[in-house]
RNA sequence: GCCGGGAUGGCGGAAUGGCAGACGCCUGGGACUUAAAAUCCCAUGGGAAUUAUAUUCCCGUGCCGGUUCAAGUCCGGCUCCCGGCACCA
């Protein structure tokens, strides 16, 4: 910033806090929950606590308060909250290098937090607000557990994280760089552990499904869902092993080509794996080979680019169809999580299989065809993926691949060495998290009952303040002797507590519920209340969420629909999704050092500034770079804007602007705002109209009483316009026009179409597509009349003498188009 | 790699298949001023022609091709960038 002082363009430091102040004192954000009358939910995700806020993340607060005093002024009543996803992985991590305790920073960077969510004059119902961390919150979410395990969806099974064995700790994928512990470098290796999940995949279908009913979600983030829970249908097929008495089974989606399996992968971690190695002879080097593909992370793993690497097991199974001996190999490229964990390979029609056989020399045999264009093995360079005729597979030859998928399947499952199955890409959701940081999981190993849960009467499972945060990687619950103990809750002998706490997702897929009886120290939410504003009217949040914490608390609620708690199946009604603010090309963060402060900003053009250009930046769900000189260009704007409304504006221009043309932009205005707002909030171009209009405004000189009233009309349509974005300057202005009430209680303008009516229109005329001329007629002129008048328009004869005129396309009210 | 999205002037962006570049920023010029700031007005995609200084023409929406009277917009094939990928939240 430069260090002269900018000349103030109007008082926003006066009225900035005057009005904020007045909105709190006013209650205006606060909402009566047991009786709403036309009520609207606007919801704003809430935000993990970080030091400070940028300009990046007040995005998301300003579009959400600007979308909630619009409904306001449409006469709804208004619910918008806040609240903190208070528990995470960062406040720890701090603590652990010699920082605050996470419970202190933490709180401290809420009330940071809400110091500037409230200098940006955005309006909550604040003591409905909800922080995770807070044992009155995390009950909840304990009790939200319980709920879970009572209905038989959390289970406990074994799985494979990645370990650091130098810190003794999980690490998440992202933690992991080039296979090494991000920390310490160590190289980290796959270690299983006994973790808790929540079965999300007895929910796989009913969340897909229901993707259908969410009709105001943006279509990408449906479908990634529905790409994400990944339903295919196919066949899981049994394939006897040769000397063994259980057969391996393989689903595939590609049942058609089962005459072409010509061997079998098993993923690194199968269970099999052990039996099938026992009487082999180099099991040593076959276990070596598997244990360096386990290595690998996923992501490597399943790329197309990395090398398909495996080993023979020395095995072989039966294809059933065929009656061959196939080998069973094992395979880096075949993942546990999926499937059955092995698959039937054919190499003529799967690319990944094709590598793998062309780098082990295994056979290739083609089974569907292309009949104009007959595949030869020997000339192939790729798998053939395509439908085509069925070709080698006996029964079904010269049929279509399309129709054998079904023919086989049937035979199949006649034989009974093969069933039709649904197969889902979603796993469980591990909820387990070996933190602090984190809600207790509530549940306590005593040596004779085994796994208790908790009582609901003994919650919250409080987690302790006073522990040690070494950098050792150990959670601090896992030393607290204190915590540890427990009384078995059926038997009373001594027990240990589950030292796990849970993913911070379980704690935000809920709290939407929670805002509604935030004080209730009897139970997580009222049923009546949240049948009543739920579900959410809108969501507003990042699309980094699109995924993952949508998903959770879709099966959550489904849960609880299940369950009788509550009488919707979906949470969120609409949803928007913004996209990021970007800084010197890369997303605004702490660590890339591009963040730009708020504080600096409102300090030196007000905060109506800093949330008209944050509005103004670009379409709101896409990635915008920030400008510091276009805020500049936001502040000139609000200045102008002042100026006019406030009367002391002494413009000496030439009355360009006519006063039926003013009168006509004032309703455009209206309009084309109010369309934003109820489409998608694309307040860049709800912006741009109102400038258009305020310019318009300048050039107009009254000349009479008419003349001035209509200018004040046009000053009151602007107050109210643009009071969802600039709330204060409109506060202020709306009382210097001499209203008694907030703007917030007035009601949004209307357009009335016979001013939206032009009398004469300019149309372009195109010769061939060219435009070259542009004609003014009137508006309610005839086709034939319109097409005439085209035709003789001496720019356009010039062009089309001595030439034939084959048509001539007429697109009402906007140009005509004469095909020579 | 897989899934989703994107690419338009010097910059952010605007455009129901129908006049590309609204609005804002930057830049240049002018008015006001002792001067500056602020403010107000005008110009502003690139190239060319004419000097009649107003107009005309050509080229332009990541790349290659297609459909159409007409394509930033639709179709096919690429390139590059961004988000998510299950322990960041």
């Amino acid at each position: 910033m430069n260090d002269y002082k900018v000349k103030k363009s109007y008082p926003f430091d006066a009225i900035e806090p005057k009005w904020q102040k007045f909105w709190e004192d006013q209650g205006l954000f606060r909402v009566d929950v047991d009786n709403p009358v036309s009520k609207y939910y606007c919801l704003v995700m809430f935000p993990y606590p970080s030091a400070a806020l940028h300009v990046g993340h007040g995005r998301n607060y300003i579009i959400g308060d600007a979308v909630a005093r619009y409904k306001m002024m449409r006469g709804f009543c208004v619910l918008s909250t806040m609240g903190f996803d208070a528990f995470g992985l960062p406040a720890e991590n701090a603590a652990i290098k010699g920082g605050l305790h996470p419970k202190v920073s933490t709180l401290n960077n809420i009330a940071n937090m809400k110091r500037q969510l409230h200098q940006w004059g955005c309006g909550y119902d604040w003591p409905k607000e909800v922080i995770s961390c807070l044992p009155e919150y995390y009950k909840w979410t304990q009790w939200v557990f319980l709920k879970l395990y009572e209905k038989g969806l959390a289970y406990k099974k074994r799985q494979a994280v990645n370990w650091c064995p130098s810190c003794q700790t999980t690490l998440a994928n992202e933690q992991v760089v080039d296979g090494s512990c991000e920390r310490c470098e160590t190289k980290v290796i796959e270690k299983e552990l006994e973790q808790w999940f929540f079965k999300i995949t007895s929910y796989a279908d009913r969340l897909l499904e229901d993707l259908s009913l969410l009709e105001g979600w943006p279509e990408r983030v449906r479908t990634m869902q529905a790409n994400w829970i990944g339903k295919s249908h196919g066949v899981d097929i049994s394939f006897p092993v040769v000397d063994e008495k259980e057969p391996l089974h393989c689903f595939t989606t590609r049942v058609d080509t089962i005459f072409g399996a010509t061997y079998i992968v098993l993923a690194p971690e199968h269970p099999r794996l052990g039996s099938l190695l026992r009487a082999v002879d180099n099991r040593a080097e076959v276990e070596r080979a598997v244990s360096g593909m386990k290595a690998q992370d996923i992501i490597t793993r399943t790329s197309t680019e990395t090398e398909k690497v495996g080993v023979f097991t020395g095995r072989y199974a039966i294809n059933p169809m065929t009656g061959e001996k196939i080998p069973i190999w094992v395979g880096n490229y075949v993942l546990m999580e999926y499937g059955t964990g092995s698959i039937m390979c054919v190499p003529a029609h799967d690319e990944r299989d094709f590598q793998f056989a062309k780098r082990y020399s295994l056979p290739i045999r083609v089974v569907i065809d292309r009949p104009r264009d007959p595949l030869d093995v020997k000339s192939m360079s790729g798998a053939y993926v395509e439908e085509g005729v069925m070709v080698n597979s006996g029964p079904f030859n010269g049929i279509s691949s399309r129709e054998a998928m079904e023919k086989i399947a049937d035979d199949m499952e006649k034989r009974k060495i093969g069933k039709r199955t649904v197969n889902y890409r979603l796993k469980d959701w591990l909820i387990s998290r070996q933190r602090y940081w984190g809600a207790p999981i509530p549940i306590i190993y005593c040596k004779k009952c085994g796994i208790v849960p908790v009582p609901e009467k003994d919650l919250p499972v409080v987690l302790p303040d006073d522990v040690k945060f070494q950098p050792t990687g150990v959670s601090p619950l896992k030393g607290d002797e204190g915590f540890k103990h427990a009384k078995c809750p059926k038997c009373k002998s001594e027990a240990e507590r589950e030292v796990d706490t849970m993913d911070t997702f379980v704690d935000s897929s809920w709290y939407f519920l929670r805002y509604l009886s935030a004080d209730d120290p009897k139970k997580p939410f009222d049923s009546k209340r949240v049948n009543n504003w739920l579900p959410v009217d809108q969501y507003i949040g990042g699309v980094e969420h699109a995924i993952l914490h949508l998903l959770y608390s879709r099966f959550i609620v489904k849960v609880f629909y299940d369950l009788n708690l509550v009488s919707f199946k979906e949470p969120f009604q609409r949803l928007f999704t913004q996209g990021m603010i970007i800084k010197d090309g890369a997303k605004m963060s702490k660590s890339k050092g591009n963040v730009v402060s708020p504080d600096e900003l409102i300090e030196r053009y007000g905060v109506d500034t800093v949330r008209l250009y944050t509005l103004f930046i670009g379409p709101p769900e896409k990635d915008a770079e920030w400008n510091d000189q276009g805020v500049e260009g936001a502040y000139r704007f609000l200045g102008r804007f002042w100026r006019l409304v406030d009367g002391i504006n002494d413009w000496n221009v030439e009355g360009k602007v006519e006063a039926n043309v003013l009168r006509r932009m004032a309703h455009e205005t209206i309009k084309k705002v109010t369309d934003d707002l109820e489409g998608d909030f694309h307040f860049n171009t709800a912006i741009s109209t109102i400038m258009e209009l305020l310019n318009a405004v300048y050039q107009f000189r009254p000349k009479d009483e008419t003349d001035r009233a209509l200018l004040k009309e046009c000053a009151k349509t602007m107050v109210l316009l643009l009071s969802p974005f600039t709330p204060h300057i409109c506060e202020e202005l709306w009382r210097r026009l001499g209203h008694k009430a907030s703007v917030l209680k007035e009601s949004w303008p209307r357009y009335e179409e016979k001013h939206l009516v032009r009398e004469e229109l300019e149309i372009a005329v195109q010769v061939t597509g060219r435009v070259r001329s542009r004609i003014v007629v009137p508006a309610d002129i005839s086709e034939e009349e319109l097409k005439q008048k085209a035709l003789n328009d001496e720019k356009v004869k010039s062009w089309i003498e001595g030439k034939q005129i084959k048509t001539v396309i007429i697109v009402p009210k906007r140009l005509v188009n004469i095909v020579i």
